[in-house]
DNA sequence: CTGATCATTGTAATAATATTA
DNA sequence: ATAATATTATTACAATGATCA
């Protein structure tokens, strides 16, 4: 029953179409070879007539010394528009693109996984620059309410004591829970390189803008920007 | 540390930030093909080798295909502390290791260059999760501070209109501090869920006081999430 | 050496199929 | 025959090893 039913969620929508690039790799003794890992299916048509192709069974079949690798440029073209349009492969893509390029479906099965590896780098990457900028925008913004605060209570306090038939003290005012002169040092972004914007950041203002006579509050050091240790690689 | 320790069982899927990135909901009609799956290429697979003395994998010898791949784990452990006291490996201490573990010295560099490039990535990896908990208390504290800056505008307010005998009450500054509905528009690390909830409120601060010499402090809204979109890598 | 790739190994998840109570 | 359970095949992904430019 239902043997479809589960439909997918995600759909993360490719878009951006500039494929471009990513072209290195222009043939030249392209291809010529391919593992032949398993005989037994159809086509296998690859260009792979040269002897020795003959394998065993087993999976791996290094045995000829054609170990060559790399896609040629147009081989990776397809793979490329196909992956932009939907990331995931499903069988029939798979044995299409497999026929079309003349490649195991385990290449592109695999090419496919590797993709999506490299892509969530990518993502990581572009994830941690928006996240960068946010993060600048909003301290900003937060650095002009803490000063907005400041001159606020200022105003009030002024204003108390201005009126001295107020009851106000300027205690109780004073005594809210403020989240003010938290120290907010902009991590300067160490993140190694980033291809797209890598802006020389704001890292200037780590001051902060230190409110007057209000205690501090926690002083929140949570962004120790520690040198990541070494390894651990977890 | 132990970092991985062959014999783990299984790091029980890594959930880290980045989930959001996959499926995990494989499908798409998983079988299709069902039926005439060949049953050909089994995978026997395991690697049976004994520790420290397998040979190299130099172009696999004639017909004897060792697949074998996967480091023991005390190999590990030893390339682990190397690493850990230098990440660069000189010839000697490569051959050193090759002799120690029973690895062809290429092996060995091999093993310091993935390691080397695979421990950028974890960084960044972590440097993002970091971050992203810094940008959630800032935008926490941000939240707080907006809304301090309403009560406080209120205050200054009432004290104006209020003229020589309008009083404050105390009542509408204590009651400050409770501002725990803080569902800030984080952007959150899972799927681009639009939190489209509170924060409307300090819409009207804006200009019950001649914001002049004060900062407006910009759009309320400024960090709201967008979809992050396919990066089409190239 | 670094970066980018291709490929393999080991797990987990899941759906269709086969077997059993 | 039917529901519960085991089996099988396939897909996804992380971690790795190794190769190529």
């Amino acid at each position: 029953m239902d043997w479809n039913t589960n439909l997918r969620a995600f759909v993360p929508r490719p878009e951006s179409s500039f494929n471009f690039l990513y072209n290195h790799n222009y043939d030249q003794f392209a291809g010529m070879k391919v593992n032949v890992v398993h005989p037994g299916m159809a086509e296998m048509s690859q260009y792979g007539l040269v002897p020795g192709v003959l394998d065993k069974n087993s999976i791996n079949n290094y045995g000829n010394q054609e170990k060559k690798k790399r896609l040629t440029s147009e081989q990776l073209e397809s793979l490329e528009s196909c992956f932009q349009e939907e990331t995931k492969l499903d069988p029939d893509r798979k044995m299409k693109l497999s026929r079309e390029l003349g490649l195991q479906p385990r290449q592109i099965a695999v090419w496919f996984q590797n993709r999506r590896a490299r892509w969530k780098a990518k993502q990581l990457e572009q994830l941690y620059d928006t996240l960068k900028q946010e993060f600048d925008v909003i301290s900003r913004e937060k650095q002009k309410l803490q000063q907005e605060v400041v001159k606020l209570k200022a105003i009030v306090r002024e204003q108390v004591q201005g009126g001295n038939r107020k009851q106000v003290s300027t205690t109780d005012i004073s005594g809210e829970e403020t989240v003010e002169s938290t120290s907010v040092a902009i991590r300067s972004s160490s993140k190694p390189r980033s291809s797209t914007s890598n802006q020389q950041n704001i890292a200037e203002y780590n001051y902060i803008f230190n409110a007057d006579d209000y205690s501090p509050v926690t002083p929140w050091n949570s962004t120790t920007v520690q040198p990541v240790q070494l390894p651990s690689y977890p």
